[in-house]
DNA sequence: GTCTTCGCTTGATCCAGGTCAAGGCGATAC
DNA sequence: GTATCGCCTTGACCTGGATCAAGCGAAGAC
């Protein structure tokens, strides 16, 4: 009981506190006891970029929490081609429940903090905390919608338009550094052969489109990453959101 | 009680029958009591094709089943470029659990026979069987599945593979007509415009693409509508699976 | 019968974005 | 210092699929 009183007061509620926080999040759906009862299997890891987390050869075993950075999810053809059908941010939570096995590969994009833990523990609270399948199937959704618009920008919009609403996503779901008035700053999460795969287009158009933007004097781009939009509003005409 | 047993061993039963004896059906989840509660408000109707079952535009009030042909899901551009983010068969649920509204309209691609009841009832009944909730929850999670395969078509894959992909997609969930040895005839759900959208492209590519296939040997079409694939195997290989 | 409409195919031409190639620039290695 | 590497940009050229245009055939309308 010490023991127990011990974990739940010191590292894991910490951690699991800051998914709470945001709507997404694993931990906050459950009781204390279970949060104590998870800490047990529970391993909170800092991975480099371009870790695989998740490969879709394997079975899945685990799910895992991003607590800070980037993770990409892609898809890749037998001949090498790849498409990112996903970006899941701090708190998202990483996994297929009821399967055994995803066609995805899950990657670090940028440094990532991952809070993961086995699928069996989870699966098993899953049917004790009902608040806990709810928010999963919660997620599944949002995740469905994201996945649903981006299918239309992937199908019908132009190289420019893509370019443009990747970078209204990035400034909704990252975190901003500034911002005020229509202005906001942010580095991408992601390199320009990151970005292509997501857009469905090569490298080169990729930054011919961002040297566009930036001709037309509606960002500035410091050391490849860090971007600064000045109008929000421009910005969603070119993205034609 | 008379009139609640005639309605359960009558009209309603039979319709969610069918639901049941395939995976993603709403009523197979419910009791029988919830079953006779949820016919109260059901009402079964025969739609012609190009009927619009949700708008992006409304406040989504009802959800439905799919009985019978297929409904396309559709997003649309304010300059009016269309895409098809997803096409649901008998007996897909349709609706967005959870949200007033959605972004997507629904629309009836061939004739279709769908069962809809009130989102309140429904929601409501979420709360009372669990298991109705994991069936939705296991829909979400398939579909988005399917959402994250087609973005990869859509961003990744040429003209030539996104069309056998598609013929591929029919094969499985259509009703085949004649299946044997790799043989497999069905008729096509969507016109070629549909099936533009559906794949990013342009009627005039499909219809190449097609005449393509024909000219190839991998298949026949009569009628514009009826295709026998000769080999899937040969099929998959030209779609990429 | 003719006329119109709708869904589809086919051909000719165009262009957005892919491909190929060269070079810039900052970071790390020696 | 210089060499190498990774990441990005830019230019020149090419091509897959879009666009424009014509026509076919089946299904009503009259």
């Amino acid at each position: 009981m010490a023991i127990r009183q011990d974990i739940h007061n010191s590292e894991i509620p910490a951690l699991c506190r800051s998914c709470e926080a945001r709507h997404r999040g694993v931990c906050g759906a459950l009781t204390p006891e279970q949060l104590v009862e998870l800490s047990r299997h529970t391993t909170k890891r800092k991975v480099e970029p371009g870790t695989v987390l998740v490969s879709d050869s394997d079975t899945i075993d685990s799910y895992a929490n991003v607590l800070a950075g980037v993770v990409k999810l892609v898809k890749t053809l037998p001949d090498g081609r790849q498409q990112i059908v996903g970006l899941q941010f701090a708190p998202d939570f990483i996994g297929r429940p009821f399967k055994q096995e995803s066609s995805i590969t899950a990657e670090a994009a940028t440094a990532v903090r991952v809070c993961a833990f086995p699928k069996t523990s989870l699966d098993r609270m899953i049917d004790q905390a009902p608040e806990l399948g709810h928010r999963l199937h919660l997620q599944a959704l949002d995740e469905l919608d994201e996945a649903r618009d981006w299918m239309l920008t992937l199908g019908r919009k132009t190289a420019a338009e893509r370019v443009a609403s990747f970078l209204h996503l990035i400034a909704r779901h990252g975190d901003p550094e500034a911002e005020s008035a229509g202005e906001i700053s942010f580095d991408l999460p992601l390199t320009r052969a990151d970005i292509a795969d997501f857009l469905g287009l090569t490298i080169e158009t990729v930054s011919r489109q961002l040297t566009k933007l930036r001709k037309d004097g509606l960002i500035t781009v410091e050391n490849n990453r860090h971007i600064t939009v000045f109008d929000l509003d421009r910005l969603e005409r070119r993205a034609n959101i």
